[in-house]
DNA sequence: AACATTTTTGTACACGTGTACAAATATATT
DNA sequence: AATATATTTGTACACGTGTACAAAAATGTT
């Protein structure tokens, strides 16, 4: 049993009646290669089950088509969706997906370094491990490297976000149009950099137009920490009127929303109105009715994807920032009061 | 730029003054050398900054450290999980798993043979993916496969499984001390062992004590059509007393219940009391608080490898079947009349 | 000290492929 | 038909490693 079906390029040569070169031929893209012969190949090949044996050929071109793909916090859905896109456009594109999950791991960096000795073909970065570090490795080996809403660093390197500052204005108008007054934006500690730009362009936006607005922090991004918010913003201001809560993620605000209503027996969005970003599939259930963006992870993985391609192609392009937008989505945690009720559905 | 640092075994060598057969024992365990050259070569190659070529190494040895994880339906949170520590587990135990991901695949296997030629050295399913062929795929080339939550083959595999039928005894009991008198079962039509267990193992501890029961089928396991399964259950049966709904995934249960409330008005746990299965986030929330089952995700990742490792030692081991326990979950969603009132907590 | 035995070392080959180079063939041009 | 050019083919080497084999060294035994 077990048998090595090891199947060489030497065995369909033979059959074929032709040299190896002209089998190694066949089977890369862009070699010269008559028609004839890639038929008489090809037909060999097919009878005796041969197939390129991509470790050797790795060895020998020193690429693969792995991919490596960073992930972290996977308990969050948002995050496994996007890792599940990711994974499926990597697939459908040829590549082949290798996860790391940094938590739980000191020593991560050293998995990075070891995935690379793979030649792997690119890295994306999901987690909240630090690109700096890894873009000057990466810039070192030459292997392509895209991030999701990252900042920049002093060496460049390809991005995609969602919806960087157009977000911050949309929740401003949405709570505006619902006749809020004053606005309270709750961040959270940990360096998560689209949280951070949300929350400023919100504050920014509320302020050109002279609406109230003040930040609230919490450590990090979670059910509980949205229950926490709750309690935080309870305790600082006992009486609220008209105040439009907006959570960097839609995680935070169901938190919250639940520690409103079960614990401080407010009504939603009668006392407080919230919206969120993400939109989780529980944030369209019927206990919630979140107010939030729609964060397009589909279009994000293609856009990754994208990149990274055109990186292979050109390893000197300039580094390019891809923002894929977040639609609004109004539901009933915000007021609707002008006659413009836009209700989009997902 | 992108200087191919390929430092190799042979700079090694020269730099410690020994062959290069040497340096190579120096980083193959088990191989016979004397301590003195091993310090020489480990000087050395920390110099220099030596690794050894993986892909050489595999080229030669016809394995390497990657693991293939078939995983599909990640938006359910239980999968996601459980991906999340299959990875985190292989990535401790020192292999590198590649995530295929089977949604949108018509040609799946297609993906599953080609990660085969990079000499995996094993393959776990989670997904859909019918264990059958893929069995005899992997029994073909000698790769090791191990299976969650999967039905035994013509061709033995090793499996994990999560407390496949002391789940419906369990159902049953908290039922019965709830006051339970008639029993509904909510299945899904779709291929899945572990649901059609459970429901089964329930019917069975229902009948053997006596209590009426009934299963109710819906098309797949999701949010959605535990809705659809409180509109049938309502139309079917209009007037309910004292009847319990097991629902065969949380996610089932979350939906039945929303609908049950939202919908046709009815109180839970008060007209209608749900059971469910997976303890995902959202079940321990205020809105839900639902009686149900702990999914030890991380239990049965340590197990999967550890199943892994054993079959690499060794290749003709008996095919294993490994039973991780499902912790029941008493909430809200479930009357609590006896004195023995058990409220684990998560 | 001479021999037998174990351990360590070096040499040489194997793993299966891509590609530079020159030779051979096919095609275009005068 | 003879020459110039473009295309295809085969040969030979490279990629970086693991390991069988025999030679050498170290260790144990009488």
């Amino acid at each position: 049993m077990t048998k090595k079906s090891s199947v060489t390029s030497f065995d369909v040569a033979r059959r074929a009646g032709v040299s190896r070169a002209a089998v190694s031929r066949c089977f890369t893209p862009g070699s010269s290669i008559s028609a004839a012969t890639r038929q008489k190949v090809l037909a060999a090949a097919q009878q005796i089950g041969y197939r390129v044996n991509p470790l050797a050929r790795a060895l020998q071109s020193n690429r693969t088509k792995f991919v490596a793909v960073l992930a972290s916090r996977m308990d969050n859905p948002i995050r496994a969706k996007q890792i599940h896109q990711l994974s499926t456009a990597l697939l459908r594109n040829d590549f082949l997906p290798v996860l790391l999950v940094s938590d739980e791991f000191d020593d991560f960096e050293e998995k990075i370094t070891e995935i690379m000795q793979y030649k792997v073909c690119g890295i994306i970065v999901t987690s909240d491990t630090p690109p700096a570090a890894l873009a000057r490795h990466c810039a070192l080996q030459g292997t392509p490297l895209v991030a999701v809403n990252k900042d920049q660093a002093a060496i460049p390197f390809d991005r995609v976000l969602c919806g960087s500052d157009k977000v911050g204005q949309a929740v401003i108008d949405i709570f505006q149009r619902a006749g809020v007054r004053e606005v309270v934006a709750m961040r959270t500690e940990n360096r998560s950099f689209t949280v951070h730009q949300r929350v400023d362009s919100a504050l920014q936006a509320a302020e050109k137009i002279g609406l109230s607005a003040s930040e609230l922090c919490v450590p990090d991004m979670s059910y509980a920490n949205g229950q926490l918010g709750a309690d935080l913003l309870v305790r600082k201001a006992p009486k609220l009127g008209n105040c439009g809560v907006f959570c960097a993620a839609d995680y935070l605000a169901l938190g919250f929303i639940d520690q409103i209503r079960y614990k401080h027996r407010l009504l939603i969005p009668g006392d407080i109105q919230v919206i969120g970003f993400d939109n989780i599939p529980e944030s369209a259930r019927a206990p919630y009715n979140l107010t939030t963006f729609h964060h397009n992870t589909l279009e994000i993985a293609e856009q990754c994807v994208e990149l990274l391609k055109r990186r292979i192609k050109d390893p000197d392009a300039p580094a390019v920032t891809r923002d894929v937008f977040s639609r609004p989505i109004i539901r009933s945690s915000t007021a609707q009061h002008s006659s413009v009720a836009s209700t989009h559905q997902l």
